[in-house]
DNA sequence: GAGCACTGC
């Protein structure tokens, strides 16, 4: 703190120039410190890298010496099984050789001799060979035939009604019923509309739909599989296939060759394909058996999402028959599943972006994969930048940038007009419908629209797309009031909710099966647009909006707010039907709509939100003019100044803009800068514990409290109990301090309705904390009773947030006088303290500050003398005071 | 007296 308190910056108003050598002096050292300070790191990082290496050696000759037991175990049992395969497979062959020798044998025979030049045993040998040919071919066909059969067996024949028997077949246990079922439910009602039967049914729908929406069909979205002649692979019987057969099913297996001298001929390349195709768990593979792992080098390849980068490596590792961890390995935050030996790792995007800082070169990688760059997410635009300024100098190095169809030509276009490599994917047609005219109320629509597919469409899962909790609540009760209404007059619908903050164990609900002759509808989030996937989804219904998240970097304010969905986001949704089946998609707009007022493509993040901690690992890497880094979309200007402006003040770069070792040490921290400066602060103030845990808790974003909608009142008392008189971030402290105590219980947070998920996640990511701390060389010590030497390590990172009381009650921030109120979650809500720091700003219904503590206006000329004046914080009652009474009362 | 879309380090 002290050497940050000595620099002098544009905020000082006097002996500026009289200081110029001293201040120049001051600089010099703390570069010189810096330098120093990354030695150390880039030392430690080696020290560890050797232990993995030591540590991993042992395991590996430990996992070798067992892997060899179990495989001449394996071996023994396997070897008759292989010996009757084998055997199998040759009287096969010998079969179809023998075949095909007795019918070139007759031809041959035909051609070569005349019916009437050959003896009467010639012609009987002749006709008894045909006859042969002609028994095996209809032993085959009859094989054939028998496989299909056995293939549709009715899997349970029992007493029930026939109408609810459901063809399932061994082989096609889960995925695909629903499918078929669908098929036979389209069928039926084509052959059986003129039943008696159905006509009753008709006048039940008619009720239904009083208030029907009228849809018109636009273009399908076209799928480039037939559902009928390639049902797609089951689990179960992907399981028996060999794994070899499974890959060359794929649609990128026929484009190997040809993408392998891709890349050996192209430095990038940009791969064109949807997903499906096979490209993420194929491509490091075939590019490992072309040699690009050889040297030791790796290949990357990174995912938007953790469980992606699990999944895909577990995939691959079992593909290539290597445990995961060794040769196939995957890293995330919290968890790196690697060794030496990896030469495939996946990994999120934000790891890489963070691996940058230790290895800036990426020299341990020989090709480096950025997968689902459409996406846009906030790493991968960064990355785009950094890994195109790397191939410059390392002409070994291969880039792969993996995308989906729309955006491949301006990928190719910002890196120097790479080469598109196209690969087909796989997915069924989707029809899509649009309405005749606008909708008021899409909520309601959604429910209408719900119903009507519910009372006239063939059996098959709906997914409906709202934009919040709230809404996804209304709908709910809506459409289980309008069911009971109609009660047995129409089949039974499972309504299942799906959103971020519920609980894990009433998210899984929507991927149990749908039992036979009910329909599942899903009502999800944008969450179901990318990040979960749900299978035996026929029908979508799309409003066409979702919540976004905007900076404005004018007022330092957030807003979450509704708007209309891009065109990308609508495509993305619609597919959501194609999955195993021929879909339908319902969009509650018009096509005009669509086609006029939806943008081309969403936002991407990086011009939306708070670029502090990117700007500042740009600079931590060494690029010092930010403002000019090769952006594939540049974010706004304002945003970039801002975040400088406030590395600035907080001490993290020196007034020629280089990062300070101040700024050095809280690149290290995977936060937004501010709160990185309180992390070391709290070393000054002798409470690292307890603002490491503040950390961790304000990292978790609100969704701390559970409030279910029928025990609010239980709820609301619950979360009073934790509420802290000093503030917001106290309050937190008592949560996780009381869940440890509780010896972190889930009994515990279920009592005090506490959602679990969110404080185990603290508790990792406050474990990931202390880490770094030991790393920047903090000591971690604890001193819970002294709230107001917290509350000074709170305000040394958050002087920038700072509001105070004005004369008619309300609040105005001291950085942009702003008028804001206190949120009514806050424990300070009812109180009215003449200062408030705020964690953050955000535009709801009206300018909220959330998590707010109590400060004394004082401690911001202890901890940000350089930023605030005395002058600025005197009330306003007594601005007009001469200023020596003023000054008399400074504390220093 | 209000309400937390979704990721990620």
């Amino acid at each position: 703190m002290s050497s940050n308190n000595k620099r002098k910056g544009k905020y000082e108003t006097s002996s500026e120039s009289d200081n110029v050598d001293s201040e120049e002096e001051a600089r010099r050292k703390d570069l010189k410190e810096r330098d120093e300070f990354s030695d150390r790191l880039k030392k430690k990082d080696e020290e560890k890298r050797r232990n993995i290496v030591h540590a991993s050696e042992r395991r590996a000759y430990e996992e070798a010496a067992k892997r060899l037991k179990l495989e001449n175990e394996d071996r023994e049992k396997i070897i008759p099984a292989l010996r009757v395969r084998s055997r199998r497979k040759y009287l096969e062959k010998r079969k179809e050789d023998k075949l095909m020798e007795l019918e070139a044998d007759i031809a041959d025979d035909e051609y070569l001799f005349e019916d009437e030049i050959l003896t009467e045993r010639e012609r009987k040998e002749r006709q008894h060979k045909k006859e042969l040919l002609k028994l095996a071919q209809e032993h085959e066909k009859a094989r054939e035939l028998e496989r299909i059969q056995r293939y549709h067996m009715p899997k349970d024949l029992g007493k029930g009604s026939t109408a609810d028997y459901i063809e399932v077949d061994e082989l096609e246990k889960v995925p695909l019923s629903e499918q078929k079922k669908w098929e036979k439910d389209q069928m039926s009602s084509a052959v059986f509309s003129f039943g008696s039967k159905d006509a009753v049914k008709k006048d039940e729908y008619e009720l239904v739909l009083e208030d029907k929406i009228e849809f018109i069909q636009a273009l399908p979205l076209l799928g480039t599989k037939n559902d009928k002649k390639q049902p797609e692979l089951t689990e179960y019987q992907k399981k028996r296939l060999d794994i070899e057969e499974t890959k060359k099913s794929l649609p990128v297996y026929p484009f190997k060759e040809d993408l392998i001298a891709a890349v050996r001929d192209h430095q990038v390349l940009i791969i064109e394909g949807e997903t499906g195709s096979g490209k993420t768990t194929q491509i490091p593979q075939y590019l490992h058996e072309a040699g690009f792992t050889d040297g030791g080098k790796k290949i990357g390849c990174t995912q938007p999402r953790r469980v992606a980068a699990m999944s895909v490596a577990a995939r691959v590792a079992q593909e290539m028959n290597v445990k995961l961890g060794n040769e196939v390995g995957y890293a995330i935050r919290f968890e790196d599943c690697t060794s030496e030996r990896t030469i495939i790792k996946y990994m999120t995007d934000g790891t890489l972006h963070r691996e940058f800082l230790s290895e800036p070169d990426l020299l341990s990688y020989s090709v480096m994969i950025i997968d689902e760059a459409h996406e846009r997410t906030l790493h991968t635009d960064i990355l785009f930048g950094l890994v195109k300024d790397i191939a410059r100098f390392r002409s070994d190095l291969k880039l792969l940038i993996s995308s989906a169809t729309l955006d491949a030509q301006k990928f190719s276009q910002f890196f120097d007009d790479a080469p598109i490599f196209r690969i087909p994917g796989r997915r069924f047609p989707v029809d899509i419908y649009y309405t005749k005219a606008p909708e008021a109320d899409y909520v309601d629509a959604c429910v209408i629209s719900v119903l009507q597919i519910h009372a006239t469409q063939p059996l098959g899962d709906i997914l409906v797309f709202l934009t919040g909790q709230e809404e996804i609540e209304t709908c709910q009760e809506s459409l289980a009031d309008r069911m009971r209404r109609l009660g047995s007059k129409v089949k039974e619908l499972i309504i299942l909710p799906v959103y971020a903050n519920l609980p894990s164990e009433m998210q899984s609900k929507i991927f149990e099966p749908t039992p036979p002759g009910a329909r599942k509808v899903i009502l999800a989030t944008n969450i179901a647009e990318t990040s979960v996937t749900i299978d035996n989804i026929i029908y979508v219904i799309d409003p066409g909006f979702a919540k976004q998240n905007h900076f404005n970097s004018r007022t330092g304010m957030e807003s979450l707010m509704v708007v209309p969905i891009s065109k990308a986001s609508a495509n993305q949704r619609a597919g959501r039907a194609g999955r195993v089946a021929a879909g339908k998609c319902f969009r509650l707009y018009t096509a005009w709509a669509y086609k006029h007022e939806l943008e081309e493509n969403t936002i991407p993040e990086i011009q939306r939100i708070n670029l502090g901690n990117a700007v500042l690992m740009l600079k931590a890497l060494g690029i010092n003019d930010v403002v000019r880094f090769d952006f594939l979309d540049p974010p706004p200007h304002e945003t970039l100044v801002l975040a400088l402006e406030q590395l600035y003040a907080i001490g993290a770069l020196n007034h020629h803009g280089e990062l300070t070792k101040l700024g050095r040490r809280m690149a290290e921290f995977p936060v937004d800068p501010m709160m990185a400066k309180m992390l070391l602060a709290s070393e000054e103030y002798k409470c690292s514990e307890e603002v490491v845990t503040i950390s961790a808790m304000l990292s978790v974003n609100g969704a701390i409290f559970y409030r279910p909608k029928d025990k609010i009142i239980h709820a609301d008392t619950a979360r009073k109990n934790f509420n802290h008189i000093g503030g917001d971030h106290l309050s937190l402290l008592n949560v996780y301090n009381q869940w440890r105590d509780s010896d972190f219980s889930t009994q515990w947070c279920y009592e005090n309705f506490i959602q679990y998920r969110s404080l185990r996640r603290a508790r990792d990511v406050r474990e990931q904390l202390v880490g770094l701390m030991q790393r920047v060389e903090i000591e971690m010590v604890s001193n819970p009773t002294e709230t107001d030497n917290i509350k000074k390590a709170i305000t040394a990172g958050y002087f920038y947030h700072i509001a105070r009381l004005s004369k008619g009650g309300s609040y105005k921030t001291v950085k942009h006088n702003q008028s804001v109120t206190i949120h009514p979650n806050s424990a300070l809500f009812e109180e009215l303290p003449r200062w408030l720091l705020y964690h953050e700003l955000v535009f709801t219904t009206k300018e909220f500050m959330r998590q707010v503590i109590e400060i004394q206006s004082k401690w911001l000329l202890e901890v940000a003398p350089h930023y605030y004046k005395q002058k600025e914080l005197e009330d306003s009652t007594n601005t007009k005071m001469p200023k020596t009474i003023g000054r008399s009362t400074r504390t220093e």
